[in-house]
Order: structure tokens, then sequence, then C-alpha cells
DNA sequence: CCGTGGGGTGTAAGCGCTTACAGGGTTGCC
DNA sequence: GGCAACCCTGTAAGCGCTTACACCCCACGG
């Protein structure tokens, strides 16, 4: 036979199509829509395929389809334990769903985020998980004129926000769990949060925790909210402030674990016996918070859940070329451990 | 004037060209060499990009120009704090080129790192990133076949491996941290290893061990090495596993500051003196590593470094068109902390 | 036995951009 | 003053795929 010496490079859909003796637009729909095509035929097509070890290449499909099969997703960093369970479950489920994940990481910067915004989108990404409910005006215009389904994920907005989320109402949880430190005799609170500006999140939970202090009658002096950059250090250092106060509080609650794990070993460096002297709760769950000596009250979150069922909303959403869907709240659960005891004396 | 109705959907070349008065090759131009065209037009342009609030579609710019201005990563996990800092430096650098990553994960199974290589090179990414040297011969001609710069992370093979690779030679600094443990009296030693097939730091991290164990002329009797999953949890099991033997080890190494930690707090549920009837060492320093009680005494990688420099090289990779570099070796060096004390008795 | 309908396939026109090549206007130098 | 050289811009041909539409053929019913 005459060697067809093969092309360079790799090979398109016109290669499979002259070796199977078909048209392009068959062998398209044999990778498309596989049922519009005789079986015969999708046999030999798909021979063809194997023997050229062809795969479409994704910038023409997308261009000429205009749909890229990538979704954006937006994360105020990677690096944090927070997120990292949730994004590997929502990659993971999107790999299920023939998508691919386009990441970028905002550093909890709002400008930042806004510019991933526009990158990804003018990538292309078929759908966008961003986090959190703040958000300029004009972001959300664009993404409505573009046409980009975009799903919210860690806040669930029972208030109906513009976007569509999956997530926890974060001021419920925290005033539960405030509830519960309320309830051990605590009635002078020190918080540590996150820092609140563009991060409707820790907004959301310090406003928990004053609904919870106001229902309980705690006097405006007996709760001080601090607030800090994300970190271990930047917790223990937040925590030193408030029990340098003149009347320090007998329970500090953080914004989540990270600090909270910062806080207690600034009290341990303080030799402040925890819970005894003081109580330390946290927010998330994540792994280190039952490592830490004693383990962490604080609230968990179902973290994986939470990115698998994302990546099926949004993928709905693509799919139905919608651009709006039924929020989802998950059920998050206070988690008592060792660092909350009884008031003291 | 003459009210030109903007048309529905995102602008393109050709509006932004018929606003400025010129041809699309000089838009085009405009955006990818201005200094080939004038500063009057490329003013002109520029304005007409601005009013329009113009943005090139990528999946047609990539069509046209074979280049997508993509880096794919495919990482064992994301969940992992040993990865996660490294991927965001490495994200952070690559969004600095002007590059966008595309992420995935493997699970540590090497069929399933396999399936996502074909994805991401598919997905038309202009380079890849990829941990460790291990891999199929099929894979590695896929990539040398397809012309894709591929750099390997989180290793560095002095042997001339077949990939270009930024990282650090696994098994000489387990070697020398073995030393310093042989060096503070300790002839029995325990070994917990992260799971060893198709996993080349693990790997040579135990054979680093093993090096300096012949050095000290330590009886084969007196190494014993145990595999295990990624994992708090597991690595608890195998330090328990370890000390049930009849000899137990005095001092136990772990192949990565997760396992170490969980053999930590296996450690405390024993009711073991750390380190006096027992040390534990880790490797990687992460932020975990300094949050333990005793602190883990480990091996120091720079994780920022690397992800950083890595995003360099291949972006500069994909910039010349080679597939080769010069691999570059990161030092690391060994934190004594407080898990490792002299050999009882 | 012919008209109808419908399923399978082919033809070809884009999708929005890049870029080789051509063309025209300047400039500089002889 | 004329010619070469150069710089800037425009023309138009793709990049590899999807898909509307046209076409053909066969089964079926009247």
């Amino acid at each position: 036979m005459t060697a067809e010496r093969p092309k360079p490079g790799p090979s398109k859909l016109e290669d499979v199509a002259r070796l199977a003796g078909v048209s392009t637009a068959t062998v398209s729909r044999c990778l498309n829509a596989p049922d519009r095509v005789l079986p015969a035929t999708r046999t030999r097509v798909m021979e063809a395929v194997a023997q050229l070890g062809y795969a479409p290449n994704s910038s023409a499909r997308a261009l000429a389809a205009r749909q890229t099969f990538t979704i954006g997703a937006i994360i105020p960093t990677m690096e944090n334990a927070i997120f990292a369970r949730g994004i590997q479950a929502f990659q993971e489920q999107l790999g299920e769903r023939s998508y691919t994940l386009l990441i970028a990481s905002s550093s909890y910067r709002e400008g930042l985020e806004e510019a991933q915004i526009r990158t990804l989108a003018a990538r292309g990404s078929d759908g966008l998980l961003l986090i959190g409910h703040h958000r300029q005006d004009r972001v959300r215009t664009f993404l409505r004129d573009r046409h980009i389904p975009t799903l919210v994920a860690w806040a669930y907005d029972p208030g109906g926000a513009e976007l569509p989320s999956i997530g926890f109402d974060n001021a419920r949880a925290m005033a539960t769990l405030a509830r519960e430190v309320l309830a051990h005799g605590h009635r002078r609170l020190g918080v540590v949060s996150a820092e609140t500006a563009g991060n409707d999140r820790a907004r959301d939970r310090v406003a928990g925790i004053r609904r919870a202090a106001a229902e309980a009658r705690l006097a405006v002096d007996d709760l001080t909210v601090v607030e800090t950059q994300y970190g271990f250090e930047t917790g223990a250092a937040a925590f030193r402030r408030l029990m340098d106060r003149p009347r320090p509080p007998t329970a500090v609650m953080c914004g989540n674990d990270v600090l909270a794990v910062g806080a207690l070993r600034a009290a341990g460096q303080m030799g402040l016996a925890i819970p005894g002297e003081v109580s330390i709760t946290g927010f998330d769950d994540i792994e280190l918070a039952t490592l830490v000596d004693p383990p962490l009250t604080t609230i968990h979150v179902p973290h994986r859940e939470m990115g698998r069922r994302a990546a099926d909303m949004l993928v709905g959403m693509v799919a139905d070329k919608r651009l709006s869907t039924d929020s989802i709240e998950l059920g998050v659960e206070v988690v008592l451990r060792g660092t909350l005891g009884p008031a003291p004396g």
C-alpha cells in the first residue's frame, strides 16, 4: 500500500474523515451526537479516530460551538485550607462532567478579583464560581451582560441576592455558636474577625455574634471585636491585643479556624489555661482543628459536599443556558470540643 | 449622529476596526505588537477598544495563533498543604506573565494523571507542570510528540531525567536529616513513608534514609519501613504499627509533615513522651509543623520560590519553543525543633 | 407503481482572530 | 530630481471545528 506518510503535528478532523471515507461533518457528529449516525459508520469513524490518536482541538471547537467546556473559579487563595477541600471536590466533579477548571486567586483583594473575573470571562469560561456575595455593581452588570452563569459559594443569602448561591448562613451559624458560648456563662466576649471590608462572610459572622449578644442583653462594652488579616500570626497578635485590655474577655470567638489556632498558640505562650482561663472558638472545622491541643470547638462546614454540588449546579446552569438556579442552603453544625468551657469564677 | 445601535453580544475585532476607521489587522497589531503601529493610530484604536469594552475572544485567538496562553498543572491533590503554597505562587506568577492556570488533580493515581495530561494537552495548554519524575514511557512519548514544554516540580533529578525539573534532591535531603537523627544516638529507626508505587519522591526519601543508615553501619533489622497512604489518620496508624513491634524504634522518620503530625498525635495518645521516649521527624515544613507541640523537626522546602520560578521557567520554555531547559536545584535545610532529641537510655 | 417522508450524509459557510504578503507614501541619498 | 529603502497599513487566506441546509436514498402507504 502507498505509504501515505503521516502529516506532521496532531491529526485533525479532516484526517479522520479521509481515513474513514466520510465527510468532516459525519466525524464531528460521531463525536458530539453519536446517535445521529449509523452504527456502521460510527464504528468505522471511531476506528479511524483510535488509529490516528485523534483528539479534537479545543480552541477550534470552542470557537465554532461557542462553548469551551471550561469553568472558571476565583478564590481568595489556594493556600488556605478553608477553600482547598471544597475546590478539590469541585474540580473532581467538574472532571466527571467533562469540564475543566480554570483557576485564579484574588488574594482577598476586590480589585484583583474583578480583574480575574474579566480575564476568565475573556477566556471564554462557560460558567464562573465566586466566593461570597460582596461585589461591585459594575461586576454584576458585566456578568449579566455577558450572560455568564455564575454561582456564589461559601455563602448563602436568604435575602435573595442577585446571584444564586450554595453555602450556609454565616450569621445564623455564628449566632448559634455564640449562644452556646453564652450558655457556658461567658459574659465578656472577644471576637477576632477576618477583615470585613469586601468580605461579607466575615461581616455576617460578626453580625451573628452581635445578634446573639444582644439577645443575651450583653453590654456593648462586653463585646470587643478586632479585625485582622488571615493567618496564624495575625490571629495570635489579635488575641494578645484582646487579652491585654483592662477587662479581658473570658471567651474569644474567632472568624475562622486559622485565626483560632493562632489565638490558641498565643494563649499557650501567655501561659493561659484553655479553657480554664479563657475559651476559644473557630469556624470551618478544618483538619487542623482536631490536631491542636485542646481540640478546637468550631462550626463544621460540609466543604466537599459544597464543592461537589456547586459543580453540578453550575454545569446545569451552563447546559440549560440559565443565569440562575435555586440557591442551596447547606447545614452546618456546632462541634463542641475542648477549647470551650464554662466561664471562669 | 446616526445611532449605530450596538450589536448584541460582546464586540469583536471588526467592531473596533470600524469604529477606529482602520483594518482588523491594524487593531490586532495594536494589541499584540503596539510598536509596529503609528502612535496616532494606536491611540485611536485604543480609544475604540476602551469605548466598546472590547476583549479579544481567546478561542479565536488561540486558534489563529496556535497559542492559548494557558498552562496546565496536574497535582496529586489540592487538599494537601504540601502543594497548596507552591501552586498558589505558581498561579500568581503565571498571572503576572498573562498566562492562566488550568488545573487538574490525579489523586495520586498514575492512570488518572495520564488521562489528565491528555485532557490538558487537548485543551491546548502551552505548557504543563507535573509533580515528580515517575511516569510511563507512553506518556513521555506523547508529550514529546506533541511538542508540549513540560516541567517537573517538587523533584530534582541529578541523573538527567528526560524532563527538566525544579526542586530538590529528595534522597540527599532525607539522608542529611537521617544523619542528624543518627548523630543523636538513635540506632533503631522506623520510617513511615508515603506509598512509593508511582511516587519517586517517596521512594527517594526512603532511599536517602537507607543510604545514611548504611553509612552508619546500622543493622538491616534496625531499620523498619512501613508505607501508608497520605493522611493524619494513616500516619497515626502506621506509627502505632511501628511501636507495637518487639523492639520498637527510638526514632520515627516520616515521609512528610502530615504523616509526622499523625504520628505525633498517636504518640500522645499512647502516652509516649516526645522526644523523651521517641523522636519524630517530618519533611516539607508546612505551617502545621510549628503549630504542634512539640514543634516538628523537619526539612524546610522553599515552596513559594519553587512555584514562582517554575512559572518563569515554563513561560520561558513556551516563549522560546524549547522543550527543555536547565533544571534547577533548590536548597532545602534541616530544621531542628522539639520532636528530635537524644536516643533514650 | 409513484409520491411522500424521514433518516443519514455531504457541502459549505462561518466562528473571531492572526499574519503573510502586497501596496502606497515618505524619507534619504546620490 | 529620481530611485531605493523603509515603514505603516490593508487585503485576504487560513486556523480546525460545528452546523444549517441541501441532497439522496429507501421504506412505506395509497
